[in-house]
DNA sequence: CTAACCAACTAACAATTGTTAGTTACATCA
DNA sequence: TGATGTAACTAACAATTGTTAGTTGGTTAG
């Protein structure tokens, strides 16, 4: 049951990251599905319910993984390592909801707050862990936001580039991010 | 002279950064100009005209810009670092133009190809720096996806971000940039 | 068997889209 | 003065937009 309206979601996930909300018609995706523009309403009662349904699910699987990764006490490294398999296991898992979080939130009306509020709330708790790093001396003493800021558009941009990959593999492409991102690259 | 056009284009780069390509009607651009969108065809050819006269543009200066570093000999470190004070610049320089550059190339139409030939051969370029550093002995033998991956979203995404600042600061901005995102965060 | 439901359809709508044609006021230059 | 050019305007266009109303055929439940 409602396997129908999960089949639009995705299908209109993958037109959206190829050509962006506003340039996604309804007909477009009705055909996508190989039905009509109108039979979608049997289904969803809105394009804007479209993109609610995609954006804002992904957000509170990002707010949840967050959620779970404060409530443990472990060093700053070690979380920040964590985030970096949230990000990849999300991102693997539907990159082309990934796209539409990061390049059509703008487009989501009545929802655009509780989503930015989210967002605001991940970043905040990010950030946490950066100067806690700094304060216990686990990481070098840079600009907060630079760390912040390069750490999470890599993060943010994962679903753009991440290979399909079987778990072994995944699980050792997170480690090799990890430690790019924290150790560095050079010798 | 022109100056008239390159209004247009300012207030445009301006408008797409906010909400995309595709949902900037030429009345929106024409209304935030204080004329009527006819108007704008004194000026302009078409909406298209106006996008690729963004892109196309600042496509070059990269293009340019990385010809430049390929040019010199130097260690690939040097030239890393020569590669985040280009972003840096021309981020500061156009930041609603990098927006565009990053989220509505693919509404290009003549000149999409064009553009992906640029794009594909800075990657190129990008990734040869990457593995000579590696062979010698500069940088850490890590995938070398996952080093030119992060390194490029994170400066693709400069304009997202980067902050209003006079020269000196902005020189020591890059300079702690590139210690992020050579020389790693952990301690 | 029949009633209800589901998921598709056709037809149409009012609004909005990019763009063109033709006009007008004003400034510049011969 | 008169000619040319610039940059705005009004009015209109054909196409496309999201969405609604009403219908239909097939499947399921009582």
């Amino acid at each position: 049951m409602e396997s129908r309206k999960k089949e639009i979601l995705k299908t209109a996930a993958s037109l959206f990251r190829e050509k962006g909300y506003s340039a996604v018609t309804m007909r477009d995706l009705a055909s996508a599905l190989g039905i009509k523009a109108a039979s979608l309403y049997n289904h969803i009662s809105s394009k804007q319910d479209i993109l609610e349904a995609i954006v804002i699910s992904i957000a509170e699987d990002f707010t949840e993984g967050m959620g779970r990764i404060m409530n443990q006490s472990n060093t700053s490294i070690q979380k920040l390592t964590q985030i970096v398999h949230l990000h990849v296991n999300l991102a693997v898992q539907n990159p082309n909801g990934m796209s539409a979080l990061n390049s059509d939130w703008m487009h989501l009306e009545k929802k655009q707050a509780a989503y930015i509020q989210m967002r605001d709330d991940y970043e905040s708790n990010f950030r946490q862990i950066i100067k806690q790093g700094i304060s216990a001396g686990e990481l070098k003493d840079i600009d907060v936001n630079i760390v912040v800021f390069s750490m999470l558009t890599t993060l943010r941009s994962l679903y753009l580039w991440i290979p399909k990959k079987n778990i072994e593999e995944l699980q050792s492409f997170s480690e090799d991010l990890a430690e790019v991102l924290i150790r560095g690259i050079n010798t």
